[in-house]
DNA sequence: GTCTATATAGAGATAGAC
DNA sequence: GTCTATCTCTATATAGAC
């Protein structure tokens, strides 16, 4: 399963699949560059020469997804902009679904979801600042939506319930859950009915009260 | 603000204050002994002698606050249970009002809380363990009170529901939140209203659909 | 119970040959 | 672009004096 085995890719592209599995596992400070040029198959020299810094490399490791996954959301949610009447589903659909594609994407997104939630718990500075800068906007274009579909909402509650979603969404994605589930669901249908849960659970939410 | 400043406190203490704080900002394996000993002004050899090990430490960093919040909530649980009518709102309130408790209290509860959500997000399986063995019996609790609340609901959606709302507790009590808020508020009151938004907004959730 | 000193290992980063 | 070798620093843990 480790990038070792798809020799055709690129140096550079079997450390950042590396880096993405090690990280999700193991965190940031908790995985080692000379565990990743291991498994990676690559010398321990070759992270600095193509990223210059661990913390580069991590920032990496962010890019590759982020990019993608933001721009599914943004166009998701252009979409819902068209829907007539009621659009906090499809708009919540647009914020969660593409979350649920990384996560069902064999080729390690499922393991970057991990690593997302690791970002949240991570107080680093510079990983916060890195992802406020570059990917703010999104939540913010989200807020701004979902502020249109409820109206009467105040801007604070507003800003909780979405704090609570992004917090929902996370956990159930990266499979956190303490509580034992079945295991005689696959892992496509168990992703997808925890979008489709999260989405009635969150637009309740946003309607309550 | 570091145990630094209260001597009157054991070296045992003073540790798993400053351990617990720098956790909550540095993660597990980001906190070395070295800063650990340094603040609270200890030599560094005293936490293999208090504690044994590094895992030993972190597991008692746990203990000192889940033992006093897993009772508050069972308490507030046993006296929901004496609720008339629906008692939703009351079970929902036993799980997240000593989280807020915590959060509020001075002494390095509103810290532990972002160490819970550092715990969540790692795969450690000692620490996983440890937490599921210990605590695990009041999840399941308040699993059955809610099930009793709302018979309806499918065990799966049920544990769902849980996830969503465990997700969202840990995130908004460690102040994950990626949007910016007002910093007009003080604490105390950011907390409360994080409790009351989020029982509204998980109650309506769990009745959803 | 607390200290100094140290054993042992592993970290990130870099220089310079190829 | 990749390698070996190594610098420098830091880590956890422990032994033994006080």
């Amino acid at each position: 399963m480790p990038a070792a085995a798809t020799p055709h890719f690129s140096t550079k592209e079997r450390i950042l699949s590396v880096a993405e599995a090690l990280f999700a596992e193991h965190g940031f400070a908790g995985t080692s560059l000379r565990l990743v040029t291991s498994q990676a198959d690559v010398n321990l020299a070759a992270v600095n020469y193509h990223f210059g810094s661990k913390d580069n490399l991590v920032a990496e490791v962010f890019r590759r997804r982020m990019d993608e996954m933001s721009r599914a959301r943004l166009e998701l949610l252009e979409s819902a902009r068209l829907v007539e009447g009621d659009r906090l589903d499809a708009v919540l659909r647009a914020f969660i679904e593409p979350a649920l594609a990384l996560s069902l994407d064999r080729d390690g997104g499922a393991a970057f979801v991990r690593v997302l939630a690791r970002a949240y718990a991570e107080r680093n500075d510079r990983l916060r600042k890195f992802l406020s800068d570059n990917y703010g906007h999104v939540l913010r274009e989200f807020s701004r939506a979902i502020a249109e579909c409820m109206p009467q909402l105040s801007k604070e509650a507003l800003y909780w319930r979405l704090d609570f979603l992004a917090g929902a969404l996370t956990y159930a994605m990266a499979d956190f859950g303490l509580l034992r589930r079945g295991d005689n669901t696959d892992e496509k249908s168990h992703c997808e009915r925890a979008a489709s849960e999260l989405v009635a659970f969150a637009a309740a939410g946003f309607r309550a009260g």
